[in-house]
RNA sequence: GGAUCUGUAGCUCAGUUAGAAGUAGCACACGCCUGAUAAGCGUGAGGUCAGAGGUGCAAUUCCUCUCAGAUCCA
């Protein structure tokens, strides 16, 4: 044989072999993979594989179908797609049912510019016609929006998404009223709204435009009817009055009460003879406007000491009861607000708070109702004049100014419009014990974060019944008639059930294409005068009780309610998880849901929302576009949901070369199992070399961590521990200590395949683990992988493995923790030597100790410098060493042209003068019959 | 104004029962290697734990307040 040229001599190492992409470019290769796996419906292989296994049931809260996907949307699907996923790989089977919530006013809005581009007035087109256009428009946004999810790598039924607006959805909602109003909850009410006096119709926030306009703001005083001397002993015998300070005096005929606020201090101020509270911070600023000369506080008290008094209305025959309320405040008038429970909210609360009547005297147009003292039939606005009169005659004016604010005028009309009260339909918290019941209900759900458990009792403790009607045109329609001739009102469970039977065939569209009579049953009657006589009630439904019973999709497709889990953002405590809580409760008598977990917003990078104007909005599209969807996963997975999370460039940057790194370390691996068969080639963990157990070892701690990461949701310790693994225990330790046994070694020979065995668990759990993160990429890993499509078509279907206690040798892990300390301390030995980084094979260590650790050292003699990548190492006794003494020379011999160590036998083999005596042996034994 | 939450290195995260802030990953600086190469290896420099008080022998950790930010409700 003849000497080998520096080329031949190449052709006998084993350099890493495989055409596993370095680059992902994912942009381009995930919608190929999606489409392969949707055309192999990989969704519906993955439950077959899990037939008859334990469900784990995640159930989708509905987005609402009214535009494109943004992050915060995007991150909950992958979250959701992150649980779903990983139970499935932990060996569940998980059905993934998406829902959209269609109803509501934003669409209504939406639908009614569009009508406004066309010239068309809402008023020329039917109920009918406006909703077969927002049904239109949300059945375009769902397939956009279904479109946009998918591509983000979630996998689920998005050819059977549940959708609130479907036939059979309508008809489910119609009848959870009905299920309301069989048990006893339900009842009408009245509550203020913003009225439109124009319009004649009730408006919600989101038709209310601030503009300025001028009203009469008035100082009246109301004339406590208690002895004072309650309030303070200073006070006995005298007149004393409250003052309050208004800018619609025509609330004054409706006024029932007055709040003050129990932490304040109000000051008790005699001018002219007669006594007035007002709150003491304030009171300089009314002295100044109402002119008074020389007040002189004779008392000072809390808040509290008013509570439960009364004061005599100005006009009226009626009392007016203080109450204590935090909606007071010192902004602006006297700290004593004249409290009108059927013209404001907090008005309205507070009074409910109080049991005060929900008392509105003003009719639909805007005039006073007929049994009003000195003012029916008056316009409202037209009477703050009379009004402001009427309190100089009964000297009850102290000051009356113009006062130019902002007000709510009518989007529409343009005209300032009215808080008023209006008949409504509620859900009472109390009647049927909802409240209580839910109290005790959350104590029962696992809540994540467990803060979770705190804010929702705190909502439930203090919220107020729900006012589930709304005077618009999109949505399920409440269907309760009135009696034509007598106005009496019926809503029952029967009649719900009869019309629901209709929806479910027609949709609830139905509600508006029929007459009353084609709608009821024959011979309804009306209960009070027996009349056949109806008309339909025209308001539809709060779409919070769409959503709150989209559980029973769940059941109408077979699975189990409570479901596993509801995952949601934070905002949905007072939303779908308080709807749903509800709903659950009243209908079913237990929560819809056992495990509730919330995520945070996604914000920009100095943790602010992301808004159009500030010009700060990231959105997934983009990120799809210039990075791909398992860039926008590893982010999502690589923060802690549960806090707010950020998104920018840098951010992203950070994550795409994480991303790198465990792409980089993929392609290695599977670069060095070439020529392996798993099922032939295999060594066994006890027949291992000690460095691979080694890695086979801490291969098992990763699946313990991770696993338990996956198990608690902690998606971002998984991604931790994952990216460690690569770093650390792959790419610097294990895997550059085995460069030279892997290249160097015959490919059949034990050495090398001790190595590929470990290599093929390590990077076998690597692609499965991390596979509910990075879904397109380990499925390519997958591939790339030897046999892996033998046991599974796609990783997906295939589980986690699971931490084997006999593939773990504690001691050796320990043993090699020492090893690699010792390591560290000669590395920075080297780099001080000029024998840093990558040229260390150029350098002889010397390892001075004593005692145990010269013991160790000794035993591990002739690894050391493979495991420190240097040419030659020696261990010697130094009784004088404290602690290891680490001296660096230059390695002595020359460099083998093959495996680059520095040896004294080079030439060994005149054969390979150029090559070592280890290397002249492996080409023989590996290579001499090629 | 109320309820709930957040603030540790340039970024993302650890930090247990209060006991010297992390051999953390990435980025950065300097160097090595060219047989993982739009890679790999080594060393290093980054911190007033948002700020101010308080209670402890001891506080990132417990308490109070302030500042900044988030969600929901007013």
């Amino acid at each position: 044989m003849s000497t080998q040229a520096p080329s031949e001599l190449k052709s006998t190492v084993n350099l890493p072999d495989n055409n596993f992409p370095q680059k992902g470019n994912l942009v381009q290769a995930e919608p190929t993979r999606l489409e392969k796996w949707l055309k192999t419906d990989l969704y519906k292989e993955i439950r077959k594989a899990r037939i008859g296994k334990t469900i784990y049931n995640l159930h989708d809260g509905p987005p609402y179908a009214n535009g494109k996907i943004h992050m915060g949307t995007a991150l909950n699907k992958i979250l959701k797609d992150f649980v779903v996923k990983s139970r499935a790989m932990m060996g569940y089977d998980t059905p993934y049912i998406p829902g959209y919530d269609c109803h509501g006013l934003p669409i209504e809005k939406k639908v009614e510019e569009e009508l406004e581009k066309a010239k068309l007035k809402k008023q020329d087109l039917s109920a009918l016609e406006i909703r077969k256009r927002c049904r239109a428009f949300a059945e375009r946004h769902i397939l956009e929006m279904n479109k946009d999810f998918s591509r983000l790598g979630v996998l689920g039924e998005w050819d059977n998404t549940y959708q609130t607006m479907s036939n059979q959805y309508e008809a489910d909602t119609l009848r959870a009223l009905g299920q309301f109003i069989r048990k006893g909850s339900v009842y009408r009410g009245f509550k203020p709204v913003h009225w439109c006096i124009n319009c004649q119709t009730a408006l919600a926030e989101a038709e209310v435009t601030r503009k300025k306009h001028v009203s009469p703001s008035v100082y009246v005083k109301f004339e406590l009817k208690n002895d004072p001397s309650q309030i303070d002993e200073r006070l006995v015998g005298k007149k004393v009055s409250a003052i309050i300070w208004t800018t619609t005096p025509w609330t004054l005929p409706a006024n029932l009460g007055i709040s003050f606020n129990a932490n304040f201090d109000y000051s008790a101020v005699e001018v002219d003879g007669e006594v007035y509270i007002v709150a003491s911070e304030m009171l300089k600023a009314v002295s100044e406007k109402i002119g008074w000369q020389e007040p002189a506080v004779i008392a000072q008290f809390k808040g509290t000491k008013l509570d439960k008094l009364s004061a005599q209305h100005p006009f009226i025959n009626r009392e007016s009861l203080f109450m204590l309320g935090d909606h007071v405040t010192l902004e602006a008038g006297t700290g004593c607000v004249h409290t009108a429970p059927g013209h404001g909210h907090d008005d309205y609360i507070i009074g409910k708070q109080y049991g005060l009547e929900v008392y509105c005297p003003v009719d639909s147009r805007g005039k006073f109702k007929s049994d009003v003292e000195h003012f029916a039939e008056k316009r409202v606005f037209n009477a703050n004049k009379e009004i402001i009169e009427h309190l100089k005659e009964k000297n009850a004016l102290l000051k009356h100014e113009d006062y130019e604010h902002e007000y709510p005028h009518c989007w529409r009309c343009s005209n300032p419009v009215i808080f008023r009260a209006t008949p409504q339909w509620f859900i009472s918290m109390d009647k049927t014990d909802l409240r209580r019941r839910a109290l005790n209900a959350i104590s029962t759900i696992q809540w994540k974060p467990t803060w979770g458990d705190e804010r929702m009792h705190n909502m439930f403790a203090d919220r107020i019944d729900w006012c589930i009607s709304r005077q618009r045109t999109w949505g399920v329609p409440i269907t309760a008639l009135y009696c034509q001739d007598c106005d009496t009102e019926l809503i029952s469970a029967d009649l719900i059930d009869y019309v629901a039977d209709i929806f479910e065939k027609e949709s609830a569209d139905a509600w508006y294409a029929h007459p009353v009579e084609e709608l009821i049953p024959t011979g309804t009657k009306c209960e009070k005068c027996q009349s056949t006589n109806f008309r339909k009630e025209m308001d539809i439904m709060d779409v919070w009780l769409d959503s709150g019973v989209s559980w029973m999709t769940m059941e109408r497709n077979g699975y189990q309610v409570p479901v596993d889990i509801y995952l949601e953002g934070s905002d949905q405590y007072r939303g779908w998880f308080n709807s749903s809580l509800v709903c659950g409760l009243e209908i079913k008598g237990v929560s819809p849901y056992k495990i509730c977990i919330t995520h945070g917003y996604v914000l920009d990078k100095e943790k602010e929302k992301m808004s159009k104007s500030v010009g700060n909005v990231i959105e997934p599209g983009k990120i799809m576009q210039q990075h791909g969807a398992d860039i926008l996963r590893l982010w999502a997975a690589s923060i802690d949901y549960t806090e707010d999370m950020a998104i920018s460039d840098e951010i992203l940057k950070r994550v795409s070369e994480s991303y790198r790194k465990i792409r980089n370390t993929a392609k290695y691996a599977l670069g060095n199992l070439a020529g392996f068969s798993p099922s032939t080639d295999q060594v066994a963990f006890k027949d291992m070399m000690e460095i691979d157990r080694w890695a086979v070892s801490v291969t098992q701690e990763l699946i313990k961590k991770v696993r338990k990461a996956y198990d608690e949701y902690e998606f971002h310790v998984a991604y931790r521990e994952l990216l460690g693994f690569c770093s650390l225990e792959l790419s610097t330790l294990y895997f550059d200590i085995l460069k030279d046994r892997l290249y160097t070694y015959p490919p059949k020979s034990f050495e090398r395949r001790s190595a590929q065995s470990a290599i093929y668990i390590a990077i076998r759990t690597l692609a499965l683990l991390s596979a509910p993160l990075i879904a397109f990429t380990a499925d390519e890993i997958w591939e790339f992988l030897p046999e892996a499509n033998k046991e599974a078509s796609s990783i997906h279907i295939a589980e986690f493995p699971s931490y084997n206690s006999s593939l773990v040798e504690t001691d050796l892990l320990t043993r090699w923790e020492k090893l690699f300390a010792v390591r560290s301390v000669v590395k920075k030995a080297l780099e001080e030597a000029g024998f840093g980084g990558g040229s260390s094979l150029k350098a002889k260590v010397y390892l001075h100790s004593k005692g145990e650790e010269l013991e160790f050292l000794r035993t591990y003699e002739s690894e050391l410098h493979f495991i420190f990548i240097t040419s030659q190492v020696e261990v010697l006794m130094d009784e004088s060493a404290e602690e290891l003494k680490v001296k660096i020379e230059a390695a002595t011999g020359q460099k083998c042209e093959r495996c680059w160590h520095f040896t004294d036998n080079i030439g060994a083999n005149p054969s390979y003068p150029t090559v070592c005596k280890r290397c002249a042996q492996n080409i023989i034994t590996g290579w001499s019959n090629q």
